[in-house]
RNA sequence: GGAGAGGUGGCCGAGUGGUCGAAGGCGAUUGACUCGAAAUCAAUUGGGCGGCUUGCCGUCCCGUGGGUUCAAAUCCCACCUUCUCCGCCA
């Protein structure tokens, strides 16, 4: 959410970055909306005033045994006005509030100005793509022949895009996850965490998935409860409502979660294999940053997450979210990829994001500077640090063999118990 | 799910209709005393919003949302939440 004091001042530079994001919501209503607003205030304030004034009076003409009939009649009538004006008040700021919760996050200005993801410029590459002597097969192929994923099962139990793993195929998700979280915890030193995999709807409007994207969320019909689609949910929203001490800042968290996505918008796209599920599991960090640090932290945080990566040897790249193709909340966003040889591309594995404010203010978490003075908003970040389930696709893919086994990653072999490869 | 008791400022805690944003205490900050510290004394010590002469004025906030009243921390209703007991349960 933008400060509407900043919106008013800034009306222009809002439609422009509007624009850059290809969102045509028009801020023009709401400015009107907002010079009405102070209007009624200063009216029903200037009331307020004049009531209180009299309601004294009153007490003390009573106190003193007169009579006070004739003014308390006058203290009705003010009292009608002003709940007349006030229930306007409260249709306005509904209003209002509405539209300030739909307007995306202002990007920083180090962010590409661009269309799509075509135009995300690459700022990293780690590794090579291995080149094999055979051709290499896709994850559901080598996951199927193995025995270790059943789509067909996935599918049984609950719908397309969910997947059985099965054997050492469920031990090497625990070993990602498990990994993941300790790398984290023990050498980045974030605290782990962990959260409700359910939360209200305040939670949800906290981090910007409500109002807005309520058709990519499962909803729990009898309760006002949603399941997570990421971990950032809970994660952020844990200082929501709060003043915290700058001394406590920057506070980092990670908490392995599994995540429920609807995937509304997908439907054609990545059918196959365990890509693209309704659930999926992911380690995800997130730190709380004064605003003069926290692109220091995205820097980090994103190191953070490509280390899993490093660690684990498999070819990645890390590029930057142009305006056109940024999350709703985020004020810039680092996405990582990684190569998946079956797709002869880079993916998806996580995504990196420096909020600023823009989630702080929704959820009212601020920060009391060191020297004293008033409390500022805090600046949230957060990064899948990284999606396990994509995590062990990519190790499948890239550590394939041309008889069909898989080499465990050397990282993750004690994590497996010992086991070295797949076959 | 049933019964009962609570939710007041950073913390403890008083306040059952009228100058109450709220006594008192603790803590914190500043000043005095001191070579320094402690003790003592004094002062200050919440947040949001609006206005303008940017320092002040006004307004709102005692779990949340409604209601009654000239006036609500205080009365009424609903909800959330914490604790105790019972039931159920991994």
């Amino acid at each position: 959410m933008l400060d509407i004091r900043w919106i008013r001042s800034n009306a222009d530079e809002v439609k422009a970055y509007l624009a850059n994001r290809n969102n045509d919501f028009d801020i023009e209503p709401l400015l009107a909306l907002d010079e009405e607003k102070r209007k009624l205030l200063s009216e029903t304030e200037e009331l307020k005033a004049k009531r209180n004034e009299g309601s004294r009076k009153v007490g003390m003409a009573k106190s003193k045994g007169e009579d006070a009939v004739e003014l308390m009649e006058e203290m009705r009538v003010i009292g009608d006005r002003i709940r007349d004006i006030d229930s306007t008040l409260a249709e306005i700021e509904e209003k209002m509030n509405n539209m300030l919760l739909s307007i995306p996050n202002r990007p920083h200005e180090s962010v590409p100005v661009g269309k799509d993801e075509n135009d995300n410029p690459v700022v990293r590459r780690w590794g090579e793509p291995k080149s094999f002597a055979f051709e290499p097969k896709a994850h559901w192929d080598i996951g199927e022949a193995a025995g270790i994923m059943d789509f067909e099962k996935g599918a049984a139990l609950a719908q397309s895009r969910f997947t059985v793993l099965k054997g050492v195929g469920a031990r090497l998700e625990r070993a990602l996850l498990n990994f993941m979280l300790d790398l984290h915890t023990e050498k980045h030193g974030y605290l782990e965490v962990q959260p409700p995999f359910m939360v209200n709807s305040k939670t949800m409007q906290g981090t910007g998935q409500l109002p807005k994207f309520a058709d990519d969320l499962y909803k729990c019909e009898n309760d006002d409860l949603w399941l997570i689609p990421t971990a950032e949910v809970p994660l952020t929203n844990l200082f929501a409502g709060e003043i915290l001490e700058e001394e406590q800042l920057p506070f980092y968290c990670t908490a392995y979660t599994p995540c429920f996505r609807r995937e509304a918008g997908a439907y054609g796209r990545d059918v196959r294999g365990m890509l693209r599920q309704h659930q999926f599991d992911k380690v995800e960090m997130v730190k709380i940053s004064t605003p003069e640090r926290s692109y220091e932290e995205l820097e980090m945080l994103t190191d953070n997450a490509e280390e899993v990566l490093r660690l684990l040897e498999i070819p990645h790249r890390t590029v930057c979210l142009c305006t056109g193709d940024m999350g709703f909340g985020s004020s810039k966003t680092y996405d990582i990829e990684v190569w998946l040889p079956s797709q002869d591309k880079y993916r998806e594995i996580s995504s990196c994001s420096n909020c600023e404010d823009f989630q702080a203010r929704r959820m009212n978490t601020r920060y009391r500077p060191k020297g004293g003075g008033k409390p500022q908003f805090v600046h949230t970040l957060n990064g899948s640090g990284i999606a396990v389930g994509r995590t062990l696709i990519a190790v499948l893919e890239n550590y394939q063999r041309e008889d069909g086994s898989v080499e465990i990653p050397k990282a993750l072999v004690s994590y497996m118990g010992g086991v070295e490869e797949i076959r």
